[in-house]
DNA sequence: ACATGATTTGTGTAAATACACAAATCATGT
DNA sequence: ACATGATTTGTGTATTTACACAAATCATGT
């Protein structure tokens, strides 16, 4: 083992020969580094690893039992920031023991084919130190364990760019007929059955390889739902998502929605990225209708910042599903609403703020309280104005009705003044 | 006096005389009848009175003080039945004593041309009464009286097509120049000026000439508002009214409209009659918009009777005013509220009533109480009800976004039914 | 500067509302 | 028929909300 310069030929030799058993793939590196070995697909399952059973630590030996990396273990190394650097680097990292996780001493390295993450390879170095060459070593191992990569996915890659077509044909409605969308689907080894919804994540700014990385690797390794296709369009990611469990899709679109904002903000030091999600739909035919809805969202989130922050699906963009319409209806109708015009009088005449009031109210649900808290009022002054604002107006405000038309109309003023 | 052969000519010859002087009028009939005669207009303004003093009565003092006849009198005469009759009859009409009005025993005919009223003639008789042939005599005084009336609305009936003409050009919105218009006005005599808003009342069945003539009667009689302009258009009756008083407009139009409901219900003893008015414009060329929205508020008040029940101004339809608009739209979005449809699946499974309580609960303004009684039920029954609303959807009851959307669709949803 | 009326805030009380719990009723499937 | 869970109703209590009144502050015009 000290015929270091014959090492990287035995390496190629070795790989060459099982290429296309990977069981024996981690032993013949572990052969050659002296320690156990792992290797690890995009979405931390366990592809390969060496029987080594020196040096074991407790996270190897979960990874092993469940053929997956336990969740803790995972994010413990993105809380320690480490994997940030696997995916950022082609070289290889050393990780120092991470006892409250269960890791031992390690070195890492990604294997990636341009910005998609394909996998990893850990080597559990314990108490023993690797030399800079045999780190150079393992890039190197990295290299090769990238072609097994590529074939194993040998079908989806030599697809890859029709399987964006596909997409863009789910997507824009291209395709119509469900037997061509199922034989294609087929074809690209998509699954479209179940519930499925289109997630668009928007970037604020330009894409980077980096984001673009980060993203695909967050688009993998996500659990409850199954990413299917994922593409980049200008600075918004689009994935088409399907539910495993097919209890609450909505509770279920807006977590993982909610989970990767989370991630990919803070992994990259981003803020400002939205998510949105079209509605839940079984009939592949209708991913053009939930694509439609995902952007409507983000376009909708774009105009009410504030009021829709926490809104994600389209279903629950309530009165903003159709927001744009009344705006021109109403601009059409060329009708000023009567209440609202007579506190507006009242307000500039007597520089009071009765409107701005009744919006507070309106927007809290009509609980005083809350509205007056919102304006940082007594609310004893809130009942005051709701008083003047009942005589001013005229306004029942048990109305229903009135209320209803008021709260629309005070959006679409709004909308008037950008 | 006894040559009752000869009181025809005579009364002819007095009339002819008199014809431009109207203060003689009445002297000359008083002769003829020997007792006190009161000629009014349609308005009940007094038009002549005889010098008479003998039989005199707390009314007649009232009237002639005034000039007009006392409200109290009219609506004695009203609640006893005598108008109806005197209106629909051109016979003289015999009034027995009415001590709780001041009205001695009398008698009336009425003078009209075709259905509308132009007056009434009034004689005192008092203990006298009056012989067949003089009542025949009143009769034949009436038509020549008309005479008088109708040389005296010279100029309003020498145009009276062409006034039907210019309104209608109003309605339609024909005429947008404001000189033209306001010389066209001057031309017939009506005032354009100042606050103003079309009336519409809708008779539900076709229009008899004794419906028209009581309505003619009734935009004749109004005080706190001036009837301008008014036709008959299919079974509805147009009026263009301005306001006397600036102050409260809507409070002035709604209670012309319920009085003129009310009356006119009462004296042709007819259901259904629906009164609505556009919004208050200041500018003639705006009238077009107003009758517009008059007949909008009808078309709305038929489609949703209950709802509309009290509301006669088009400012006052809240969301009814683009209720129709909005059908179209979430049709064309072509999709179902994801609450409701949550509520109504749940519904259809379990044989609850989860929907319609949420319903009573949105339009009793969320008020637990007011839903539950309308819905019969008890109030825990209510909350028990809403808390299931609130697992079953998954909707917060406090968000006013989604609590305005689903008030909507459900009466966009009610109105795929119809 | 003063008077006036509108507005804001504090205090207290009455009424309305929410909520927990128990009992009764109902629907449904085995 | 029975068990089960959902639903309805009754009862009582704690909390919230509405409202009246008073005092203080502010704006405005004379």
């Amino acid at each position: 083992m000290n015929n270091f310069p014959n090492q990287p030929e035995q390496l190629k030799n070795s790989l060459n020969e099982v290429m296309d058993s990977p069981e024996q793939l981690a032993d013949r590196i572990a052969d050659i580094f002296e320690c156990p070995i792992t290797i690890e697909d995009s979405n931390h399952h366990v592809v390969s690893y060496s029987k080594h059973t020196e040096k074991i630590d407790e996270a190897r030996i979960g990874t092993i039992m469940n053929r997956k990396v336990p969740d803790k273990v995972i994010n413990g190394l993105w809380k320690k920031g480490v994997m940030p650097r696997l995916i950022d680097s082609d070289d290889p990292i050393i990780i120092p023991e991470m006892k409250e996780i269960g890791l031992g001493n390690r070195v890492a390295v990604s294997i990636r084919k341009k910005n998609e993450i394909l996998g990893f390879i850990w080597a559990h170095t314990g108490d023993k130190k690797l030399s800079e060459e045999k780190l150079q070593l393992l890039k190197e191992a990295a290299l090769l364990v990238k072609k097994f990569f590529l074939k194993r996915r040998q079908r989806k890659r030599k697809s890859e760019e029709g399987n964006k077509d596909f997409f863009w044909q789910l997507l824009t409605g291209d395709i119509t007929d469900n037997n061509e969308i199922q034989q294609q689907a087929k074809q690209f080894n998509m699954v479209l059955e179940g519930k499925m919804a289109i997630v668009v994540i928007q970037f604020p700014a330009n894409v980077t390889e980096q984001m673009e990385k980060h993203a695909y690797y967050l688009s993998e390794t996500r659990v409850n739902v199954q990413v299917v296709s994922r593409l980049f369009d200008e600075n918004k990611f689009i994935m088409l998502v399907r539910f495993i469990k097919e209890d609450h899709p909505s509770k279920l679109v807006t977590d993982f929605i909610h989970q990767f904002i989370e991630k990919i903000s803070d992994q990259l030091n981003l803020q400002g990225i939205l998510g949105s999600s079209g509605i839940v739909v079984e009939a592949p035919h209708k991913i053009k209708d939930s694509y439609k809805q995902a952007e409507k969202v983000l376009e909708m989130k774009a105009k009410f910042p504030e009021e829709l922050q926490y809104t994600y699906l389209y279903d629950e963009l309530g009165v903003y599903q159709f927001i744009d319409e009344l705006y021109k209806i109403r601009k059409q109708q060329n009708n000023k609403n009567k209440y609202i015009e007579k506190l507006q009088t009242y307000d500039t005449k007597h520089r009071t703020s009765l409107l701005p009031t009744l919006r507070a109210y309106l927007q809290s649900d009509c609980n005083v309280y809350d509205a007056a808290k919102q304006l940082f009022i007594h609310p004893n002054t809130m009942n005051y104005r709701l008083k003047r604002i009942r005589e001013v107006a005229e306004l029942n405000l048990k109305d229903p009705n009135q209320k209803t038309a008021i709260y629309l109309d005070l959006i679409v003023e709004n909308m008037t003044e950008t």
